[in-house]
DNA sequence: TTGTAAGCGTTATCAG
DNA sequence: CTGATAACGCTTACAA
């Protein structure tokens, strides 16, 4: 492998006048830079990034720690993740924890390790202040609201509240949510904002563990089996309602005369399925966190709130006298 | 920060007896050892990767390079090859080309870089042979099908006639076809099993460029215009097959009495919409490309077909006498 | 404008 | 079993 070493011999000027060249400097004679040149093709010369990244202690890489890289909306924020990576001469590396704690320590180990300059938590189950224990050696975005952290967000209170509200606009009084994982901090926001606004009697309208399409087939099985029922769903996620809605058409039940549904995150599925859906930006939430990531003023912390909005289908409306 | 030299001067031995420590190899005697461990603990000592690698010249990452991580059968893919990566201490970079050449083209001087040990080409659009000149800093594995080439890939030609032949058995013999990028590898697969099966007589049942929801929702405008047309249709992907059968519901025609539909992916698309589809293991697809990426047989060009099935829905049924 | 030489933090060879 | 010491390939004071 040829290195900058025999590119010096070969264009007969220094190593250093092969590092100015190689780096743009300016203060280099013109003839000496073609000499490099000259030498760099004639030898088939390729810099070795490895010793770059050596001698100048960055990698000018980030690390993203997901759970699932197949999920559509961690995918969507990788998606804008990978844009302004690639804009910005960066790469990243990514991490499937699957939610396991030992896992995102790996993860976490090589921040500290110096593989990667910053990290983009897109969610993870290890305790905040453990996952900010490793901030010393570099900057960590949040994609999740936390106290005193980097990170850019949706507020799942005032979000998961848009969904409601619609609901009772159109005059549904019984109302069941469904969470995913039950001690998540999203989960709670959005169980807060349940509490608050609808207010509800009876508990048993909180359908909890609702993460995939099965979980939603399971939670309209479990719907029809109830004597009291709400007449409409603020879902967890729009698989989760898919799942709902299909079992529940199985089962001959009409949507949304017999329960109203609406679904999150505004994925393809919503689409399809003309969902009524709390549409989510996440690639936007992806670009943000990258930003913050590789700039300097992450100590600061700075937290970025991003909107998201209600996007009308078919799956609820307004409840006839 | 403390290196390998301050922890040797705390444990008083030699850097050598460190290193070795480190990487548990023999010969090391335990009192010596022990010594080693407790100033590591004491200094808090972290390991630099990016030395390691400049130094044993390997990076123990690989990168991946495809067109967009959020598309459901890329992110298969890539999770597929988290999966192993993680499990064989591995990192990996990903690089979302876009389909742009000079894009792909730094991905291939990452590897030339030493940046990634080897590489897993996902989709590309730039010539085969331009790609392979890279070859000579490292594995390259497709996962599509090329000559002479380390490749994972399914047979789209088989897989293509076995949709098809699926249709014919129905008693369809007005069958059309929707092809992606036209002149990929696999569109060209497709069309010659279309063409040796099908042999139809008309070619204005080929629909091009069919690659998302709204170029299926275009396609069934189209279809529906046409006076003379098929009363099957294999599609390229499960969104495309969604988007043709969400528009042609929106104008009243009925699926699959008017038209009947086969997908392509087997993607939660298929699920939702009960799709008859040829379902593709993508996340098998990964982890084999991975192994091979790892494995130092890679300049035998190892090739693996990965076998599809056609998976039975509700969009494609026997056509009543 | 150019060059010398000292890092960056490891691993690996080779002699004890 | 242990330790000097030379790589690995690059950047960057500092000096000229």
């Amino acid at each position: 492998m040829t290195n900058i070493r025999d590119l010096a011999r070969e264009a007969e000027v220094s190593v250093t006048t092969v590092s100015r060249v190689l780096n743009d400097h300016p203060y280099v004679a013109e003839d000496k830079r073609r000499a490099v040149q000259d030498a760099i093709t004639k030898l088939g010369y390729i810099r070795n990034q490895t010793a770059v990244q050596l001698s100048t202690g960055q990698t000018k890489t980030i690390g993203v720690m997901l759970p699932y890289v197949d999920h559509p909306y961690h995918a969507a924020i990788l998606h804008g993740i990978a844009q302004c990576a690639f804009e910005e001469g960066y790469r990243f590396l990514t991490w499937q924890t699957n939610y396991i704690a030992s896992h995102e320590q790996t993860v976490l180990q090589a921040l500290a390790q110096r593989e990667v300059d910053g990290l983009i938590v897109v969610s993870h189950s290890l305790p905040v202040d453990e996952i900010l224990r490793y901030e010393q050696y570099g900057p960590i975005v949040f994609c999740e609201h936390h106290e005193d952290v980097s990170s850019v967000y949706i507020n799942h209170y005032t979000a998961f509240q848009s969904g409601l509200k619609t609901l009772q606009s159109f005059g549904h009084t019984q109302i069941g949510i469904c969470l995913g994982r039950p001690d998540s901090t999203n989960s709670r926001a959005r169980k807060q904002a349940y509490q608050d606004t609808v207010s509800p009697e009876d508990t048993s309208w909180i359908y909890q563990q609702a993460l995939t399409i099965e979980d939603g087939a399971d939670i309209a099985r479990q719907w029809s089996n109830q004597s009291c029922r709400p007449s409409a769903l603020l879902t967890a996620s729009d698989h989760v309602a898919a799942g709902i809605i299909l079992e529940l058409r199985k089962q001959g039940y009409r949507i949304p005369e017999d329960l109203a549904v609406i679904g999150f995150d505004g994925s393809d599925l919503a689409v399809v399925l003309n969902l009524t859906t709390v549409a989510v930006p996440y690639e936007t939430i992806g670009r943000q966190a990258f930003f913050i990531a590789i700039s300097d003023n992450w100590r600061d912390h700075p937290q970025i709130e991003i909107p998201t909005a209600l996007l009308s289908g078919l799956t609820a409306v307004k409840v006839k006298e």
